[in-house]
DNA sequence: CTGTTAGCGCATTCAG
DNA sequence: CTGAATGCGCTAACAG
């Protein structure tokens, strides 16, 4: 393991020439008998091969890089989960890069990526500006991006609309009337834009007397917080959070104020994060699985790498997670649920 | 950008010699006149140096390794957060491995690493084995553990003992008697052994007529929920979970109990994780600053990387957070606390 | 200060 | 089937 091995080395030791050794590890044009040589030499010296070597002779480096916004946040969690997931029963790995939010470190780290002679890019963006555009369109790699789209490029994310949709129909169905939605900023599409229509879309056609107001907020609790003083001037009967994290804020803020959930306020959101089943009431809720849009991404990547075709899929599936936080207003208060943990 | 430049064909342009450029790219004994002239060249093909050619030269490959146990925790999160800071300024990247919990992957992994060319390999493990020991002594790049310790390998982590202590002491002092610790399997010798060892401590020492008995669960929501039953049959005063998610899963049980917590039973956790802020009761606990774990660890890969002498630390700072959740057995129960979210 | 020369370790023609 | 020879792109002596 020590003086590392050279793949000269194995083949003075296996009494063969370096080409052979070269053929026994990749293709195999090698008489059994050389093989058998080799294959012993390599198992007693521990040899590996060199992989600069190997990758400067070749085209690829098995390497795509992953650019995160972050990495302390679940998704981004289990977005890598997914992709690692495929990525290692192919051989490849991911080379990642965090761009705090920046946008133009993300732009910084996209460029270093494509110097690194990695394969393919994976952008996990939180939203696509021209600069983005511009530059993955003069890169000679590869590119996905995932969790926003655009028509410029390709990419991999859920049906944000749709998930509005959802919800939407869900507290037109529950009877709500008057609900205010906590949303995000709009330089995300994705959610910022698009989960909110969606939202707003589905819960206002054909609803009578139904009204929806809209309060804008950060992704963390606190922000979520300190604007539930603002919420509840609205006096709405549901708020619906753009983000389950916004939805654990406000609950918060009602439980300080004593205000009952559901049974004066009901409350939901979109993210199907476990701690949203383990918090009393238990939070109702569209869950996207991460997992598998890190998973798909992989795939496509890999499908792009190996120069096939590749199509953009926005409409990944979506989960309804009705829980215990939203009140069907036609029915009576006091039965309350079994309010059993119901697992996640 | 296309054709991909290389450092010959910057020269040809620029009308030097390879090694002027080259000079040019890294120490620098070239003359200001013919600088300019590489340097504009440069600039105009956006010539970037081929990383594999490069690795292949020199013995580094700034490239460190890191396996994790999981990529969706909020605790590995942060901890890649504060490995990356550290290396990002100084060049340096991070090559992430996922092994899932299991032992073999984990191995694995390190010898997958070693082979890729790292300079070095953090390990975010689990449980250092035998075969860990063993492994890491055969590499010939430096490995530092994390969030583990052995006397044979390099660590870098919390004191879980002193923290245990912490949650001991505090408990004894706000005169609880009885108290049943939640924790995990011994196989986590940080969590399952020293942090508890560490309360046993220091709860029980002079402190007449108090109590602790034990119960074993796993790491996640759901477990916890499920042995909370058994819990409760010990009729304890208060109930410490080894971590902050196996507080939230007994907080769920005792809340459909109704069981008032801390009226009729404290709840105190290890972590420090955001969400126990906003939970209700707001969670007491020891927080751990993961992302200094992180910092600190990348560090000492660096002085290692360099050749110098490194220390193994476990006794990184922690943090008492006392919040809502553990009542002070002495005082009345009525006057509630203001109830205000203290944010994170 | 600069150009020339030699490899780093490997995969791959090309003759045998 | 196998060995000798070539070069991937770059850095590092080595002489100027």
């Amino acid at each position: 393991m020590e003086p590392k091995m050279t793949i000269k080395e194995i083949a003075e030791l296996a009494g063969v020439s370096k080409s052979t050794v070269s053929r026994y590890l990749n293709q195999g044009y090698v008489s059994a008998e050389k093989a058998e040589q080799v294959r012993r030499v390599i198992e007693e010296t521990g040899y590996q091969t060199n992989f600069f070597a190997k990758r400067l002779k070749m085209k690829y480096s098995k390497l795509v890089g992953i650019v995160l916004p972050r990495m302390d946040s679940v998704a981004v969690g289990k977005l890598l989960t997914g992709i690692h997931r495929v990525f290692r029963t192919n051989g490849y790995q991911g080379l990642l890069m965090v761009s705090n939010l920046s946008i133009e470190k993300e732009l910084e780290n996209i460029l270093s990526l494509q110097q690194q002679g990695v394969d393919g890019i994976i952008i996990d963006s939180v939203g696509i500006t021209q600069q983005h555009i511009e530059l993955q369109a003069s890169l000679d790699v590869p590119t996905i991006f995932t969790g926003q789209r655009h028509p410029q490029v390709r990419y991999i994310k859920f049906d944000d609309y749709a998930a509005g949709r959802m919800m939407g129909s869900y507290l037109k169905e529950t009877q709500h009337k008057h609900v205010v939605f906590v949303g995000v900023n709009e330089s995300d599409t994705a959610v910022g834009i698009e989960r909110k229509k969606g939202f707003m879309d589905a819960f206002l056609e054909n609803n009578e007397g139904a009204k929806a107001d809209f309060i804008e907020a950060g992704f963390d609790f606190f922000s979520a917080y300190n604007c539930a003083v603002r919420v509840l001037q609205f006096q709405p009967t549901a708020v619906v959070g753009a983000t389950d994290n916004i939805c654990l804020g406000l609950l918060r803020y009602f439980h300080e104020q004593k205000i009952r959930v559901p049974e004066e306020c009901s409350v939901a959101g979109f993210g199907g994060y476990d701690v949203g089943a383990v918090v009393y009431p238990a939070l109702t809720t569209v869950s996207f699985d991460y997992e598998l849009v890190g998973m798909k991404t992989a795939q496509g990547m890999l499908t792009l790498i190996r120069g096939e075709a590749f199509s953009s899929d926005a409409s990944l599936p979506l989960f309804f997670v009705e829980r215990e936080s939203v009140r069907r207003m036609g029915e009576a208060v006091a039965q309350k649920k079994p309010a059993k943990f119901i697992g996640m």
